[in-house]
This record gives structure tokens, sequence and C-alpha cells, in this order.
DNA sequence: AATGAATGAGGCTTCATTCAT
DNA sequence: AATGAATGAAGCCTCATTCAT
């Protein structure tokens, strides 16, 4: 009711946050596994067992980041795609975009590798994040490009498949970011990255005028 | 003089390989830091201190995998972009062949995900990888490339950040394979998602007759 | 508010003194190498990994047993010979008595064998001793000789090589105690021993009336 | 018979002593239970196989090497006191500096130190060393002290403890030799040291004139 | 609500010793 | 006589989780 909590009761309330944004940061940074809960708790400046009273254990701070950080905007991206009623192609540019400026540019970019990295391992993690996150996300590309095809913006292809292709390298240049870009003397520019493999496929899946192979 | 060596030597010329592959097997099923040395040996037959014998420790063993499997198919690429002398695009269509052989349909395939789950915690393996394998595949593709687009096949792009566009649908169909894959019910079959890729990238790449966009 | 605090808190004030203990009785019984950290553990009534919570690692729990045991007992004795103004031989009994009260006659009189037995193998831990305690230690005996010797108490001798040579004796008797001891039937008495030390010393180090040899 | 035999057969007659060097120079170098007897027989020029056909286990290999270095040395320092007859001081002068020549001089001169700090953990080469080296040397040196004092040449001391007293300072140089040396920037030099002690025993043990206390 | 002390299972690595060849 | 491959017990250290205060 108040407009300015008293100082104690905003900072049990801010709790979750700053737990979720120390725990995204050290998932990122080091892994699932490797991430020590004592330096979750450290970083948001609360004790190990203050953790435990917020979250069940690792798994559901796990989950929790997901859900308050890329599920939403997943959910974005469902609400762009339902009002969007220019050509395909452009609808597939603003799904991006709007991925990019939520995730790419943000602490959440780090997701995917993490989730390629510790999927196997962590089972109910990757089925989590699996019906969560990528079949909803899959679903998106789906349907601009199944649209597409139907309006004879596209060629015809394999719709689920070319879904794949067409994600890869977006996913690519984020697990490359947290992986191997150590290595790299000169990591290369993401926003060229991302106009050459839209250039790509602007050219590629566009439905050639007499031909009709593939 | 005996065609047959003893049993205790063949054994002891067999044990590397055996080591090896057992190594393989279960850094590719369970990642580097899950594996356990002990479990290794057991695959192989052997007890925990005998693995010790042939390789010093768990990096020593690893290093020996990618020696053994993956440098000699970088090697057999760079031969054969050395003798290309057809088009550009063939020579591409040449090198994911002779890779999707020799890697992608073996158990070599789990080694890429394998890299980028661990680099960032194992930065030696990660320079060992990206000096020995990552470097010089990334050249091989450079390569071809440039040679296309100076011979006006492909249109002019930025070379380096091409590569990777390129490369990454074919490092995320194996990395999916060993991440996510397990919570899809239908997987995508390999063939028809490296032909859609290619189909891309071939109409993607080519210059087109009048136009100079990009 | 109430004098007795909380049993917790109380344990937890305890316990690095309770470790010490421990760790110095296990130490001087079987040396470095061979005391297990697990063992340590148990005599002080806790398991192995609170031991971790309180020593970094067992390099740390040794330096600890000697900052708190061995270089307290050096400062007594630097502080002694600042303010010592008697003569030299008396300053040499006054240090050697403390030295005999507080690490001979206690449980730190097994630490001089274990620095001489493991300082090979362990150079970091050499080190630390060698600057905090033996410089230190020699330097005082150094003072009391060189003292005595411009005040023609003693007669003239090097003084850093006769430190050694002084000093011997007295580490030979707590080296032998924590060593070979247990194969003797009948252990010489330690006031015996050091009484004889003296005298031999006190006869050895007089300047002779008319002779100047040496 | 033969004046050269053949190379083969010198060659295994030579091993034993070979691996006794071989032990002696590990063991001095980094203890007893820190030498690997994998790199004892590396250094031999064998396998590890082969070490023990000649002797049965560590401990024992440990025990030739006392049997063939040290014991002779006690035997002829026993010859030495039996044929003399000069002053008690001058015989204590000639085992010191056989003892030093065989033992102080040569690879052995680490033995005391390892002795001292294995003692504990291994009482029963402890036992051996006792009964064959340490009870025999100061049988020796008691020997001497006994006879200088009946002759009034030595003031009268308990004969045991003065036994310790004076042999102190010669353990303690080769002990730190191999002990905390490495720390110290400029070790002193032992022919110093030697004849310091050796002056401070002449002038400490020395019966005074008139006096006749202690 | 918050603390932080305590636990104990788990994995890498070493090395004395055995034994088939 | 000689080899060297193989074994497996042992110890340090980490960290998710619990729980008394």
């Amino acid at each position: 009711m108040s407009a300015i909590p008293a100082p104690r009761k905003r900072r049990k309330e801010a709790r979750p946050s700053e737990l979720l944004e120390a725990a995204l940061h050290l998932f990122v940074e080091k892994g699932f596994t490797a991430t020590r809960l004592e330096d979750v708790a450290a970083r948001a400046g609360v004790s190990k067992g203050t953790l435990y009273l917020y979250y069940e254990n690792k798994d559901a701070l796990f989950k929790a980041v997901i859900q308050e950080g890329i599920i939403p905007v997943i959910a974005e991206n469902e609400a762009i795609a339902a009002k969007h009623s220019g050509c395909s192609f452009e609808l597939l540019e603003l799904l991006l975009q709007n991925w990019w400026t939520k995730i790419g540019q943000t602490a959440f970019a780090g997701i995917p590798k993490l989730m390629v990295a510790e999927a196997r391992n962590f089972p109910e993690l990757a089925r989590f994040y699996y019906e969560n996150v990528i079949s909803r996300g899959r679903a998106l590309v789906a349907g601009a490009l199944r649209r597409g095809m139907e309006s004879g913006e596209f060629r015809s292809m394999d719709v689920e498949t070319t879904v794949d292709v067409v994600i890869a390298p977006i996913l690519m240049l984020l697990i490359w970011r947290y992986s191997m870009s150590c290595c790299q003397s000169a990591e290369s520019d993401p926003q060229t990255y991302l106009r050459i493999h839209m250039d790509l496929l602007r050219q590629g899946l566009r439905k050639p005028e007499k031909e009709s192979r593939v």
C-alpha cells in the first residue's frame, strides 16, 4: 500500500530476484554442475541456508531461472506471431530481433549452451526446457515457414527439418560465445553474423521463378 | 618368428585402442567431468591403475582420443582441398561428405558437443582442440569460400563470418544429437537435414545475375 | 547478555584449537605425510569435511599449528633477550629454559623432528618454518654469543657456526625422543642431558686466562 | 677365475651393488616412504620386477643398504678403539675422523636423517638400525669417555648421557644437510663446524686443575 | 526469516607387490 | 635371470544438503 516499503521489507521481497540473478550469472559462467550453491548465495549476499528457504534445491533454482527469464520471451514471440500480417520472412526477422534483444544481448544468452552441455546428465531439466522453450520456439518458426510455403513466398521443403537448419546458426552464435570463444583472438561481430545468416536465408528460401527442384 | 605374438604381448598392443574406445564412449555419453576413469577402465576390461600405465591422466586420455580420432580426418580434408580443381561449392560438399562419414556417422560425432560443454572449465583442452581441429577446419571452409568469391561463383561476403554461419548447422546437428535429442519424440533425419542445409546454401551463396545487394 | 554463549556458538569457537591439538598430536606421532586428515578430524570429534571449514588444506593446518604453538615462544625469547642485562651465558640459559618449558615439555617438542623429516619433500613448509622459527631462533643465540665474545666472557669463534654447534644437542634431544627412542630400553633423563650440555658449554665457551688458541 | 669375466656375467654380479647404490641415492634424497621402487630400478638400469629377484621387498632393500654401507664402518671404528693406546680425546678424534671420511663425506651421510625421519613409522627398520649401528656406535664413544674419566683426563660425568651430548652435534650436522639446509643461503662449512665442536669438547671435557664440580 | 556449522559420499591419482611370459 | 603389465587399496579434497539456533 505505502509507496516506499521499509528497507527491511523491500530487501526480503527482492531476495528471489537477487538469487536468480546470481544463479543465472554463475550457471552461465561455469555451467550447472560446476556452479556451487555457496557461490550463488554469496553473490546474492545471503547465506547458503537462506537459498534453501526460497528454492528447494539446485534443480528448482535452475527451473526458476528459466521460468522467469526465458519463457516470457517465448510468450512475447507467440504474441508477435499471432498479430503479424506481413510477409513470412519479415516475421522470421521480427522473431529473431526480439529474441536477440531479450536473450542474445542479456545474460540469458548463456542458457542455450548450458542446456546443451548438461541435458544428458540432467534429463529432467532438459525435459522442462524442451517443453517450455524449445518446442514452443520451434513451433513459432515452423509456423512462419509453413505460412511462407503456402503463400508461395518460400519454396517447399520439409518444415520440421528446415526449422532446425534455420535456427542452428542462431543457437551456435550463442553457444560459441560461451564455449570456444575464449580461444579465439578476434571474435566475429554478432551483427554481421546475423545479417549474413538472414541474407543467405532470404535468398536461400525464396522460391525460384522457373525452377522447382528440391 | 611366429606370426602370432604371445597373448600378453598382443594384449599390450591392443590396450591403447581399447582404452581410447572406452574413453570416447563415456566422454561422449556423460561429458568429460562426469566420466569416471574407473568406468573407462572397466569398460576396457582393466583396472583403474592400468589406465595410468598408458595415459598420464584424464587430460592426456582426452587429448589422445582427439589425436587419434579427429585430427586425421582434418588432415584428410586438407588433402582433399589441396587436390580439388572443380567448382567451389563442390569442394564444400566433398569436405562435408568426408567429415560426415568419418565423424558424423561414428562415435566421434559426440566430440563437438563435449568440447562446447567443457571448454570454459578446461581451457587447456579447449585450446588443444581449437588449435588442432577448429582453426584448421575453419581454414578449409574459408579457403573454399574465398576461392568461390574470387571466381565469381559466390557473392562477396565477409569470409570469416560466413564460415561460422556455414558451419553452424553442421555442428548443431551433432550437438543436438548428444544433448536435447533425448527429449524429442521424432528425431529429424540427418540426410534430409544436410541436404536442406546444402540446398539453402547453394542458392544462398550463389551470385545473382544482375543484383548485387548485400 | 548471558555469560554462557549458546552451545553451537561455543563449539564453533573451540573448534580451531581442538583441531590444532588433534593435528599436532598426529603430526608429531606419525609425521606430516603419514597423518590422515580424516584421523585428525576424528580425533577432534568432527567429520572430514568440517576440518576444511577451518583450514584450507593440509599445509594450512600445519602452518597454523606452528603459528599458534611455536612462533609465540620465539617471540617470548626475543623479549627475554631484549630486556636481559646480565652475563651472556646466563642469557643462553634463560632462552633454553623458556624453550624447554614451552616446547620441550609440551607436545610441540615433536615439531623439530617433523620438520627435519619432511623438509625436503615439502619445501614450502620448510621455508615457512625456516623463516619464522629457525632464522629467528638462530639470531637469538647468535646475539648472545656475539655479545659474550665482545665482552670477553667467551673466546672468539665463528659465530654462525658456533650457533649451530650450541643448538645441535638441544634439537637432537627432541629429535631423538620422537624417533629412535622407541628402541632404547632406558631413555636418558632430559634434565641430566641439558645440564651436561650446559656444563660442557660453560667451560667450553669460556675464554681461558692466558691461552688464546682457536 | 679369469681376470676379465664375460660382460654378461660381470653385469649380473654387479646388479646387487648397482641396486644398492641406486637405493641409497634415492632413500637419502627423498626418504624411505617417498622413494618409489620403480625409480630405484630405473636408476640401476633394470626393471621393477628384477629388483624383487634380489631383495624381497622395500624393507629388505633398506636393510641391505645399511648392512653394506654403514655396519662395516662401525666395525672399523671398533678395531680402531681396540688398538688405541694414546689419550682418550685423541681416540674420540680418530673415531670421528673415520666416521667423517667414510660416512660424512659419502652418500651415506644421509642415512641418519632418514632413520630419524622414518623410525616411528617403520619400527622394525629402526630396531635393525639401532642394534647394528647406534648401540655399537654409542658403546665406542662411551668406552672412550669412560677411559678418559678413569685416567683423570676428563672430569666425571654420567657417561651414557654425555655420549648423547657428544654425538648430537655430529648427527645434527648431517641431519641438517639433508633437511633444512635447502632454506639456507649460506651453508656453514663442515670443517669449521667439526673443529669448533671438538674445540668446545676438548676444553669442556677436561678436568679442571682444582675444581671438581659437576 | 536467516544463519552457517556440520556432514559424508565420491573421484583422481600413486605405488608396492605379484606373476605370466 | 629378467621383464613389465596388471592390480587395488589408500588419501586429499569438494560440495549439495540438513538442521540447530
